[in-house]
DNA sequence: GTGTGTCGGTTCATTATGTGAACCATTGGT
DNA sequence: ACCAATGGTTCACATAATGAACCGACACAC
């Protein structure tokens, strides 16, 4: 591996629950060399993607990121442009939406929106990082994104949520038929207790697929007539973010959707 | 400089004007080596900081970017906490509030807001590069860096902008004395004709200024009366802000803005 | 006080890594 | 058919990354 992928890999240690780390715990977290750390640490400072804070001098990502996400956002709006079809598909099925973005390997919360409608509903956090094995999201990408990809990444370490639950690789690679059979993904109960997650996948302009949309349904609530509502919103709302990005939606998922909505 | 100092600097080619680029492009625009450029950019993509996009293969800033963005907001409010306090200054004032962060040796626009009060107002984008030998914010923040901070800056190669309002360094050296003696920094037409700003210091927690907030006025409607409620309003905001970052003023600088209030 | 464990940061011999001129294969314009 | 771009790759070479050992500072235990 490079040095700027290590250099970047350090960036990940930083999330909501540990916001800031110190030399040392990151030296230990990232499996690298102090010195290493160090050094590449100081070099991400001086270009403010990190910066030291207090006494301790612990470390914590930097001003930089925020005016990049400006030029990010200015330059591609994914976020603005899908946000309004994100609360719509929210307040028409009376549950939460959720956008999820593949990056590096990795599924990640882009944005959410939620109902009003009830009390009770699945709450998300930005940044938030998906596991493939146990959530539709996970599912509806990896059922589109080419063999290589998925056996890449199911041959990865499975999180203690998957375990938990009981769903080996075997399983995960059945669901992925069934998934592309039918044009979206479902999940019961897995990610989280009382939790039903419904998804679709997302392309970008060559057809590749980058994400997925998502409705998470509060499970005691969820009825047939539920179901085939948030069905029928969720492919609608797919096809239109899909549109709005530029993406490229395979032909035949294009004529389930058609028949789902 | 080291490689990550290199790879971080291709990411500073992308700006509003130029979102995206050519391989060869960047390589020429930063003085680097075609393959280094490619290397780098490579394995910047692999992470999701660039990506690559169309049948041009042209680059962009990547999706990494928003997630790293949403963490650090999540971890250190500095843009939601301030913005409050921005709006309120702008209403305050009936003129254009902004907000700027030194990071790289660069000032870039934090944030902005814009008051409702009058049709004309001086407009602003998120992630603009402020000179520091031309705005208000920049000698504001000259003011109160370390010397050889300010000598490093200017140092440096003289925009096109300062040269043109006929700023030399000398000028601005001058100029930083006032400025300190005062407690607030002021310049006149010099950023774009017809804009007056007024800006005062922002500190961190160990006292090192670390950026500006700002008000840009309407010339032709500025008044003795308005340019002393903006000073007022602009150092109450100050005061407001750097307590809100847990910012550290110069106790000096404390009772100066005091006895502007 | 005196050990003992941290911490952040630095040094320097070793070597892995980055470098870049020259090279393809394509594309688009003349 | 030619030329001048483009994005991308190769490989001999040299620069830049590496990491065990080190430092001084701090905090806690006895």
């Amino acid at each position: 591996m490079g040095t700027v992928g290590k250099a970047l890999d350090l960036l990940d240690i930083f999330t909501r629950l540990r916001p800031q780390a110190g030399l040392s715990e990151i030296a230990r977290l990232t499996g690298q060399n102090k010195a290493t750390c160090h050094r590449l640490l100081t070099e991400m400072e001086a270009r403010g993607l990190v910066e030291q804070v207090g006494p301790t001098r612990e470390y914590r990502l930097g001003p930089a990121v925020l005016r990049l996400a400006y030029l990010r956002e200015a330059a591609v709006p994914t976020r603005d442009a899908a946000m309004p079809v994100l609360q719509s598909l929210a307040r028409a099925t009376g549950e939460t939406a959720h956008l999820s973005h593949l990056v590096g390997g990795v599924l990640h919360t882009l944005a959410f929106a939620y109902s009003v409608q009830h009390g009770v509903k699945v709450t998300m956090d930005d940044a938030d990082i998906l596991p493939f094995h146990a959530t539709a999201s996970g599912a509806a990408v990896l059922a589109w994104l080419p063999e290589v990809e998925v056996d890449r990444i199911l041959s990865g370490p499975l999180p203690a949520r998957a375990r938990s639950a009981n769903r080996t690789v075997a399983d995960v690679r059945a669901a992925i038929g069934h998934v592309r059979a039918r044009g979206w993904a479902e999940t019961l109960s897995t990610f989280e207790r009382d939790v039903q997650g419904m998804a679709v996948p997302l392309f970008d302009a060559q057809g590749a697929c980058i994400g997925a949309l998502a409705v998470a349904a509060a499970a005691p609530r969820m009825t047939p007539d539920l179901h085939t509502r948030i069905v029928a919103e969720l492919t609608r709302a797919g096809a239109e973010i899909n549109a709005l990005w530029g993406g490229q939606v395979p032909p035949d998922l294009q004529t389930l959707w058609r028949h789902a909505a």
